[in-house]
DNA sequence: TTGTATGCGTTATCAT
DNA sequence: ATGATAACGCATACAA
């Protein structure tokens, strides 16, 4: 249960006869040192078990080399994936990372920035919450000049970079390749308007559907929390529906599925009846059957692309002004779910 | 640019006339001071911006408050919600976390291991890599007296507690079922014997087969990584096989569908004629068609176990002698794609 | 109930 | 090339 005591710069000093001024250079190379005492304290730290007091440091320099990161869950694979870019990046510039979920909730969020601002966090990364309103809780970071950049969904703020899709882009796409499979009434299903992500893929659809002469229908939007239980919701909703849609297109591949288990069971066939399109290419849109077509989403990059920017601002590097968008490519996979010009092949 | 000055104790006292011991003691709620005073501080501190500086106290105390997590991935369904229960506990008691995926690779958790030690967490809760051998590199900790919980991918250790399931008993059930739906040739798909629940997964099956005097047959134990594409792979292997197995077994659900998929597209029919079961209870198991039979594993609890326990230890409620294990309890849920009995109902 | 003084392990400034 | 010393912000033993 005793802490065994921690060796300090201190003890080395004392047992090599020098200063501690003198140690404290030797262990972070400064040149300044001659090779002969540094190589001295190096094995002597070496042999006494010393390790580096990051407190001390942080203490002293007013810095923590700690970065915060936010999300909405972790257990998507997409959102994952994206903390996988953001580690490696991190790890490899000597950052450690904090990294907390909101659930998807606004006071959650709130409480981990507390959290994150009281630990005093160098710089944040954040992805929205579904049901944030007011992103007052990260004006702290930015009255105390700490920068924040949000990733995926993002907020509009003059002092903050966002690391994004062109989701509207991507929307449009997925939705005139609906179109061009000879589909009419397409339903959408999405999310809270308080995210960007939705939004942006909702005006998508819309411009899809305006550029060819279809005129928008109020009903054939969905909104839900685009889990796959409301997926399964959705499609009683779809259902009751007359005439029947000829195609969906949800704003995640999770919901989308929900949708289809939900509609393969009432007798609908997919493409056939119903065409289906989804977001994210999340794995398991290659399980359901009839694979589902969606856009896939740079998730390891966009993490990487985060982390490295806000690492740069860091060290100064760029100027966050410079920089206040970085948007990164995706694309449309097309597979079996929406193809219904050659549906049956393989 | 410039770091706006940091609110100290120093600045409250000076202000209120009182000494810094008595903000110090205020600020902690400390019964000994008056609530007059107290009421005054806490109201300066406030409009003044303060915020505590961990840093400076965890240099006095010796302690960071901070809990070092390794898991192998962050992105599957289970460590999510394993790490979700930690978080949830670990933010109720006022502790940081500090979350590091080692990718499986045995020099990554080395790594991460490192920084954690060097920031001084006060304890660690870990689930082994797939290739971790020797274990060598969490010794650091139990020098230095931090505590080290395993969890699901455990260790034996005499100073660290495990908290993880019953696997043996979960394969032994799951494998019971099969054969009880009438099977006899079953293959088990599982990974590497450096980890535990591979280990006792195979052995649950063993008994299970020992049990109904089913003779056990090297050639029908697959060992891969237990991906989607590892379980592509294996169905070639197993399409080889002749007689064909009647049942897998896999030690995932991930493995499991990707080997179900590649068997349908070879056109076998399953139940019928061949039987599957997975383990975890992943999303994707009711997904993919027909949905899989498999182990439910209850994650956020498991993780809500691993930080309790740990936390307890840190403040001296249970020694860690005397819990050396926490099992958790789990489940086989029955699903289509082992009822060959009544196969087609629904 | 409040105050004084010291140490926690660094880094950095100024001497030498 | 090396040394002495003053911060950094807090908690606490001891005093008053």
């Amino acid at each position: 249960m005793t802490k065994p005591k921690e060796v300090t710069i201190y003890d080395l000093a004392r047992k090599l006869n020098v200063s501690i001024a003198t140690v404290s250079r030797a262990l972070k190379d400064d040149p300044v040192v001659s090779k002969k005492t540094k190589k001295k304290i190096f094995d002597l730290a070496e042999e006494m078990g010393y390790r580096y007091n990051h407190f001390a440091r942080n203490l002293r320099e007013q810095r923590t080399y700690t970065i915060g990161v936010i999300v909405p869950r972790l257990n998507s694979y997409f959102m994952s994936t994206v903390i996988a870019g953001i580690e490696s990046v991190a790890n490899n510039e000597g950052y450690t990372l904090i990294i907390s979920q909101s659930s998807e909730k606004a006071d959650k969020e709130m409480a981990s920035a507390k959290t994150m601002f009281n630990n005093r966090v160098d710089g944040m990364l954040v992805s929205l919450a579904y049901d944030t309103e007011d992103i007052a809780h990260f004006d702290q970071f930015i009255k105390k000049n700490i920068p924040l950049i949000f990733f995926d969904r993002v907020a509009d703020h003059p002092d903050c970079t966002n690391v994004l899709i062109d989701n509207r882009k991507g929307a449009y796409e997925a939705t005139c390749h609906l179109i061009a499979q000879g589909c009419q009434r397409i339903v959408h299903i999405t999310a809270t308007p308080k995210r960007n992500v939705y939004v942006d893929r909702l005006a998508g659809y819309k411009q899809a559907l305006a550029d060819h002469q279809i005129p928008f229908d109020d009903k054939y939007i969905l909104i839900n929390n685009l889990s796959q239980e409301a997926g399964a919701q959705a499609a009683a909703t779809i259902l009751q529906m007359n005439p029947l849609p000829d195609a969906i297109f949800a704003a995640n591949d999770n919901c989308a599925v929900g949708c289809m288990i939900a509609l393969k069971k009432a007798g609908l066939r997919i493409p056939q009846d119903i065409a289906f399109a989804g977001f994210n290419n999340d794995p398991v849109s290659t399980v359901i059957e009839p694979n589902l077509t969606t856009i896939n989403y740079p998730g390891y990059k966009m993490g990487e692309m985060a982390a490295t920017s806000l690492i740069n601002h860091l060290n100064g590097v760029n100027s966050i002004d410079s920089t206040n968008t970085i948007l990164l490519r995706s694309e449309l996979i097309i597979r079996a779910s929406s193809l219904r010009t050659k549906s049956d092949s393989e």
